[in-house]
DNA sequence: GTATTATGTGAGTATATACTCACATAGTAA
DNA sequence: TTACTATGTGAGTATATACTCACATAATAC
């Protein structure tokens, strides 16, 4: 792959990873993970401003994480790709090696 | 999960996504696959400051993405965890997908 | 038409991040 | 000791991001 193209495509995964990058988007996601909801409900349940939330939900969807529909008055938003929940497994994975390092430490000390 | 666990669980999540979510980052992750390097060489390969790289790698040891060791003068990083290549995987069948979709509206216009 | 509701956006501010340069440190070699 | 190499870090700057508030827009109901 040339150069240039290879650039291109890190950009675009680091728009994703980046678009997931984020406390609130994360916990849109896993909110997400169980069916669509409107921005209404999303702000309700992760207790943020609307205002806010709508902006976190177009970052997602610019990075094609999210996709949206209108319906009446709503906007309701969903997972474009469920496979986006293999992030979670994989990170937390992580985060039990990491705690399992941590013991091991304290145990030491 | 009480809410303060699972807020602080998002916080982790997101720091590592937010570690790997920058261009020269995921080039960094991906020299690494094959094996670790020393700092020099992974400047060298993605072309950018010495001293820029080394910012970079010490986001990614915050996040328990990567690790290090010394060897005489040289510092050697390596994957902590092999899982965080899956990221990679994950995110080329999202952007497969977009291809996908761009094609098909641009066959449209 | 007016009123109401859900959402998005402009503007301003605060904070975080990326980058470069110069310098400091640590290990090596002579 | 001095000289050299690899790496990390402080300081400054530029840019990007997150957030809030106020307002604009779009769909609905009356």
């Amino acid at each position: 792959m040339p150069d240039s193209k290879k650039r291109l495509l890190f950009q675009k995964q680091a728009q994703i990873a980046q678009a997931i990058g984020h406390p609130l988007r994360l916990e849109i996601i896993d909110f997400l993970k169980d069916g669509e909801q409107c921005v209404c409900d999303i702000a309700e349940q992760i207790g943020a401003e609307r205002s806010n939330v709508s902006r976190h939900l177009s970052v997602m969807v610019a990075a094609g994480v999210l996709e949206h529909r209108k319906d009446g008055l709503k906007v309701i938003y969903r997972l474009k790709c469920p496979c986006i929940l293999d992030f979670f497994k994989c990170m937390s994975g992580m985060l039990k090696q990491q705690a399992k390092e941590s013991s091991k430490l304290l145990n030491v000390l």
